[in-house]
DNA sequence: GTCTATAGTCGGATAGAC
DNA sequence: GTCTATCCGACTATAGAC
């Protein structure tokens, strides 16, 4: 059925290499996550991988070699989660302008709030912890790596995003303001991941629990519906 | 005047002495911000900022030493940035509770605005890029040097937010929903340091240069321009 | 495919000259 | 106060046994 059981004689041979090319690209997506690429040390990896440390020039080719492959396999543990909701929406789009007919508000608001929830959820699970840290590095000082990532996972949900948001403050989604509309939306729940200390600061939380994540997904929902056309400025 | 001249034969050491130190604060805010503290060698700081390899054993004790007291140095040149403002807001609400007056929402969103627009400058600027990348690390794997920081600067500003958008959407500055409003505007703001990558990719920008601070600007002017009262939400 | 042994490099910290 | 010289540990990658 699948890939790890094509030959019988090199079954549990293929079986162990995958085993261990999947433990050490977990590890290596921590590791690399915390410490960073300069910081993370091959040891370090392997250690927490129960592998031996010859294994990461055995299967990737050097550090980098795993360093860049970590960031194919985020992109598409990324894809797995939220691949299936983007596409899904995608396709009722799709549908809906193969008709000519227009993307209504409602409907907008409505996949905005699955999006939403379904983020609040990704963002402060223990596993996204790891995710976030590696993204976040790579934001702040790219590599190779974060095309993969932007490319995979980042720049398709951000479109959907801002053809979602273009729907509800009824605005052009290519539009400079839709763009910048969508980011800050964005940065507004991301900021629960991104400045996480601050945050279990300001609310006065001991962690992010089941109730934490109700209250979350309560005040994302009132971002969605806090959405609306531009108002004048003041001054 | 100060304490460079206390004394005419030692005058030109300490004056050496302070210029050490700060220069090996200045580089090694930007060296541990970018690697982060395991990443961050000491030669590397010590070539950057041109001093002897040496400096950092003696001046701060160690490399860790020299982590600490960068926390502190980098609350330090923050608070010089937005500590006058901040000082002045919170004298003039002061005043108004003083006299038992509220604190009116026109006049919140005027000191909304003025700090909105002064932050997206801070956000944008070539020197806040070390103090970010700092920051940043420090929210995703605290040390004692997040404590010197959050205290220092970034929890008297989130107080003074949270003053400023309870007066706006007339809600308890302490309660859970402007605590969450407020992290929220930070966040949809601070997107556009901390996703600088994703942010550049998305608006087609090459770099942020004076047309773009001024885009942004008219953004965070209309953020503040849309916060208002919680609408309903959507199913 | 996985292991041990090891080469070669770079890390932080110390000692001591000036 | 600042420099050179040096120790010692940790790092990545390679060679070769099994």
């Amino acid at each position: 059925m699948n890939s790890m059981s094509e030959k019988n004689d090199t079954k549990s041979d293929v079986a162990r290499s995958d085993i261990t090319r999947e433990k050490l690209l977990e590890n290596a997506l921590d590791v690399f996550g915390r410490y960073g690429f300069d910081g993370a040390s091959t040891r370090k990896i392997t250690n927490a991988a129960g592998v031996n440390l010859q294994a990461i020039p055995y299967y990737f080719g050097s550090k980098e070699g795993l360093y860049i492959a970590t960031a194919d396999y985020l992109a598409n543990i990324i894809g797995q989660y939220i691949g299936g909701m983007r596409q899904r929406m995608a396709e009722q789009i799709a549908a809906l302008d193969a008709t000519g007919m227009p993307l209504g508000e409602a409907q907008a608001r409505l996949f905005l709030n699955e999006i939403v929830e379904t983020m609040v959820v990704l963002f402060v699970s223990k596993k996204s912890e790891a995710w976030a840290r590696f993204i976040i590095r790579e934001q702040m000082e790219p590599t190779a790596a974060f095309e993969r990532v932007y490319s995979g996972v980042m720049g398709p949900m951000i479109g959907l995003g801002r053809r979602l948001i273009g729907a509800i403050i009824a605005d052009d989604p290519a539009s400079e303001n839709v763009r910048l509309r969508c980011l800050s939306f964005v940065g507004s729940l991301m900021v629960f991941r991104m400045a996480n200390a601050a945050v279990l600061a300001q609310m006065e939380w001991d962690a992010i629990g089941d109730k934490e994540i109700a209250r979350l997904q309560q005040h994302a929902r009132r971002l969605v519906a806090a959405l609306g056309p531009a108002k004048g400025e003041i001054s």
